[in-house]
RNA sequence: GCGGAUAUGGCGGAAUUGGCAGACGCGCUAGACUUAGGAUCUAGUGUCAUAGACGUGCAGGUUCAACUCCUGUUAUCCGCACCA
């Protein structure tokens, strides 16, 4: 028998030899399937045990797929700029492109060795010329088509790395590349116009088959919101400002503005008197970091400019401040502040003592056509040193409440609620902590048989003493006075109202949640979203307001001030004007440098003299120096495999409609609102031009979960428990390495490597090998295989389409294990199994198919196997028997018994006898072929 | 804080529409064959106990029957995070 390691290459060597795998992508007689891997980042590390995950499961579909008659399309290719090449190139000296040919190199060496049935031919690099002539071309056509420009704008800057990053690429106000400090900096940019596609890349996840925690995550990261703008004019001046508003239904509650420390009307609209104060804010503002503003998000700060803004609903003035919790880079930059129902807006209100004004009341109870209106108080009182809370027990008479009246006179409600408490429970050291949010209750006092509908204010009270005055009490009144923990009032008090004014009291704050409106003229007694639109309706048709859609997304941040990447294809002349180069000046190829480093802020390629110095059409220009960010080239290399080669056009339409879109995808699921949501906005941007023939580009996505360390913790160089898949390979073989892998758990899920696991897997496999060379294969039948080989077809098929690959792998250990102690197996039943094995473990299945088997062609194209259902009835069965929903006895049933016989055979069992004696038989439960459950008393 | 996911033996994990919880593998125990066994094969292996009881993060509920459905809750992981 020969080793793992000769089969490996004995079978690597004929695939390549024989171009077993490469597609003929201009066979259109069969149907077609594109699976496809996240192609990788060649980094100098080599593979390691994460990569064969997602690539065998890829794998598996893909060879399937073949089998069952699909002409295949299965690529790979290289991810290949990136920082890391040019952090290593400044560090050794060497070229970048130098040490990703090495990488790219041993990358392929170990993909080959693990037996993927990859289309070589097809292979791409990013960093190729040839590819990035491509990647230039589309950039200009995003360019003239305005979708790519030049903008001055907040970015984010990391001065270690000397480039500004795109949001997806800053992780906690840190680089993801090399955790390095990143701060906001206003700079010219080029940035990608991914916002005017925002509404597709939400709506088209409709139609993909993804999962749905990611397209979750991106809805998220889009963040689209329905809302109005509304213009406030600048008291006293001509100037006027737009905030965003997701809730213009509180536009009577707005009690002041905050414009965001960079908005452009800050300067023009401060006072002298406050402009000092202003600008040294600003300046602390301009200071602090991406992870500071973050970090420092519960304290609000800010200052008031001096000037005051026009609400235009009720003519209002009201005070505009700035501060940082107003972010520039989202909605307008400037909001109207609505304390009473957005959280920071109090928060910022209470620091700095504005107006809260309640527009909108929660509603309790149930309203009746005749109630009596009232303004009442429910007042709490809170003993902070016994953690007690005071309240009366009105027994069958109403339960525990807390002390509640109604106001008298024009008595306050403070007022209303010392005197409440006065009168009721003789407390009168007590002192306000807070005013609560009011309530609309309704309700039915039985003693007065009356219907009430009250605005209820809560009060919020500490004691101070225990220092009591008589009671006043009225006849009625008969309660005992108690003290008890918030257990106890949350268990026992029962009233909507006092449970409802409990809770504003524990969870201080604002009151976001819907209700009916108050305080708001036109509004009043409307809900929130009635409310929401009779107000849209009057700012359209008094011209103070739109509505408005706004996203969270923000454009994508295009250049990079490093060298390795594709150059911009664009040339500033000197007049100011911006030329794009022709077509058939690309690709612009990078120059050769001595000194890839950036310095003092500007691009590598800045220095560059010869290189960015031209003359067009005899004026002098100079080239763009900042190069495109790593997800440019990864943003369409799914079209290319296509058509790698073709230097006419980046892909042969023709091609592209037979191909596309992809059937499977398959990476981590860490790019959702990186490389995927840039490779979306790409291809339907050229689908809008008529390039792509699909709208998105990924029809079903799966990602694979991270393969951990033993012990449970992900597996880092620094811990030194890294996995090293040639050692695996060396050790076990490749097929056991790829059927460990996917016997482990879910793809999808995170699962730990146990080192015995492997050990196992590959005992599979020799298990296999070893008993197809001991096994006579026969001709004649061997029925008692039959079975479990109809159920394994069926299993193993149905689970590969379902990439439930470890449940197919438990199922095919089962048909090895009917083998056991057996002599000879019949030829359909061994050529069956050793097909379905072969996606997982291609290299033994060939190697016996062809020596024990005695095939001279590969395996890989040959007919999938197909089971017959019949042949997996079952004509007796073995079935439970409960009684009381306890399994007492099994029982053999055929599958020609009816009820009354399987009953019959049930009750004739020892141990139910004995489980139903002297009890009485209240019904019998039968489920045809799954089990019976007796009921007794 | 918001959004998403997960929770099952000593371990990785199985379990269609609610229908015998623990498939399959690892590990462990015993035995066979062996000079030997870290090869292979056979048998056993959820927990506690004597027949029986208890068991799918926790607390309730629905049901003849719940890992599965409902309500509440805890823990861990991931994403976003002052998004107006």
């Amino acid at each position: 028998m020969k080793s793992y390691n000769e089969i490996d290459k004995k079978w690597q060597d004929y695939w390549e030899e024989n171009e077993t795998f490469k597609t003929d992508i201009r066979d259109f007689s069969k149907p077609k399937y594109y699976a496809l891997d996240m192609f990788p980042y060649p980094s100098g590390q080599g593979l390691h045990v994460g990569h064969p995950e997602g690539y065998t499961g890829t794998d598996i579909i893909a060879r399937m797929k073949r089998m069952q008659g699909y002409n295949v399309l299965h690529p790979i290719g290289w991810d290949a700029f990136g920082l890391p090449a040019e952090q290593y190139a400044i560090k050794t000296g060497n070229h970048p492109s130098t040490f990703t040919d090495k990488n790219i190199e041993t990358f392929k060496k170990q993909l080959k060795m693990l037996g993927f049935s990859y289309d070589w031919s097809r292979e791409v690099s990013t960093a190729d010329p040839k590819y990035y002539k491509w990647t230039q071309w589309i950039f200009k056509q995003l360019y003239n088509d305005g979708l790519a420009k030049v903008v001055d704008m907040p970015v984010n800057w990391c001065e270690e790395l000397g480039t500004v990053l795109s949001n997806d690429e800053v992780i906690d106000g840190k680089s993801e590349r090399g955790g390095f400090p990143v701060v906001r900096k206003n700079m010219k940019q080029w940035v990608m116009k991914i916002t005017k596609y925002a509404d597709r890349l939400i709506d088209n996840l409709e139609d993909v088959d993804w999962p749905e925690s990611t397209k979750e995550i991106e809805r998220n990261w889009i963040g689209r919101s329905y809302g109005a703008e509304v213009a406030f004019k600048v008291d006293g001046t001509l100037e006027e400002f737009v905030v965003f508003t997701t809730r213009c239904d509180t536009l009577f509650g707005a009690t002041y503005c905050v414009l965001s420390p960079e908005h452009k009307l800050v300067d023009v609209i401060t006072t002298d008197e406050c402009r000092e104060k202003v600008l040294s804010y600003k300046e602390e503002c301009s200071r602090k970091s991406e992870l500071e503003r973050t970090e420092l998000n519960k304290e609000k700060t800010g200052v008031f400019t001096g000037s005051y803004a026009i609400n235009p609903v009720n003519g209002k003035k009201i005070p505009i401040w700035i501060a940082d919790y107003v972010l520039a880079t989202y909605g307008t930059g400037a909001i109207m502040a609505v304390p009473a129902h957005d959280e920071r807006d109090y928060l910022f209100a209470k620091k700095f003592g504005l107006e809260i004004i309640q527009v909108l009341e929660e509603e309790t109870g149930t309203p009746h056509s005749d109630e009596i209106k009232k303004n009442s108080i429910v007042a709490i009182v809170y003993d902070e040193k016994n953690d007690k809370y005071l309240t009366l027990n009105w027994h069958d008479k109403g339960g525990r409440l807390f002390i509640g009246g109604s106001m008298e006179g024009d008595e306050t409600a403070l007022e209303c609620a010392i005197r409440e408490i006065k009168e009721e429970t003789g407390y009168i050291d007590v002192s306000l902590i807070e005013v609560l949010p009011k309530i609309n209750h309704h309700y039915y006092a039985f003693n007065k048989n009356k219907y009430f509908n009250i605005e209820s204010t809560g009060l919020l009270f500490k004691l101070n003493s225990n220092r009591r005055d008589e009671q006043s009490l009225e006849e009625e009144e008969v309660f005992d006075i108690e003290w008890v923990s918030s257990d106890v009032v949350m268990n026992e008090i029962e009233d909507e109202l006092h449970k409802k004014t409990y809770q504003y009291s524990i969870d201080l704050g604002a009151m976001c949640g819907d209700g009916i409106h108050i305080n708001s003229s036109f509004l009043n007694g409307l809900n929130k979203e009635e409310a929401n639109n009779k107000m849209l309706t009057w700012l359209e048709e008094n011209h103070c307001g739109v509505k408005r859609v706004n996203y969270r997304l923000r454009d994508w941040i295009f250049a990079r001030q490093r060298y390795w990447g594709e150059p911009v294809p664009v040339v500033h002349m000197e007049d100011g004007t911006t030329a794009v180069l022709d077509d058939n000046e690309l690709p612009l190829v990078l120059p050769e440098m001595d000194d890839y480093k950036a310095h003092g802020g500007k691009a590598p390629l800045d220095n560059a003299e010869e290189w960015k110095n031209v003359v067009i059409d005899g004026k002098k220009g100079v080239r763009e120096t900042s190069t495109m960010p790593g997800a440019a080239g990864s943003s369409w290399y799914f079209l290319r495999y296509i058509d790698p080669h073709n230097d006419k056009v980046f892909a042969d339409y023709e091609l592209l409609k037979h191909w596309m879109p992809v059937d499977l995808y398959l990476g981590g699921p860490e790019h959702a609102v990186g490389h995927l949501l840039y490779a979306r906005f790409w291809n339907n941007y050229l689908y809008d031009k008529g390039l792509s023939p699909v709208k998105e580009p990924f029809k079903k996505l799966v990602h694979q979960g991270m393969i951990l360390a033993s012990n449970g913790e992900k597996m880092s160089k620094s811990k030194g428990n890294v996995v090293n898949p040639d050692e695996m390979v060396k050790l076990y073989g490749a097929d056991a390495l790829r059927l460990y892998e996917m016997f482990m758990g879910p793809l999808s899920a995170d699962k730990p490597w146990n080192p015995s696991g492997i050990e196992g897997s590959k005992k599979f496999v020799d298990k296999v090998y070893r008993r197809f060379n001991e096994l006579e294969i026969v001709d004649t039948d061997t029925l008692e295989f039959e079975k479990v080989y109809h159920q394994t077809v069926k299993k193993v098929t149905n689970d590969y389409l379902n990439m439930d690959f470890n449940t197919a792998i438990s199922q095919m250990m089962i048909f090895m294990n009917a083998l056991n102690n057996k002599t000879s197996i019949n030829r359909i039943y061994a050529e069956g199994f050793i097909k379905l094995l072969n996606p997982i473990c291609p290299h033994i299945t060939e190697e016996i198919w062809n020596t024990v088997l005695g095939y001279n062609n590969t395996i890989a194209y040959e007919e999938w196997p197909s089971y017959d259902e019949e042949k997996l009835v079952e004509n007796e069965k073995e079935i439970a028997v409960q009684v009381n929903g306890k399994v007492r006895a099994t029982i053999n049933i055929s599958v020609d018994d009816n009820e009354d016989i399987i009953k019959e055979k049930a009750l004739r069992e020892d141990n139910i006898i004995k489980h139903i004696e002297g009890k009485e038989i209240i019904k019998t439960i039968i489920i045809k072929g799954k089990i019976i459950n007796i009921v007794v008393k």
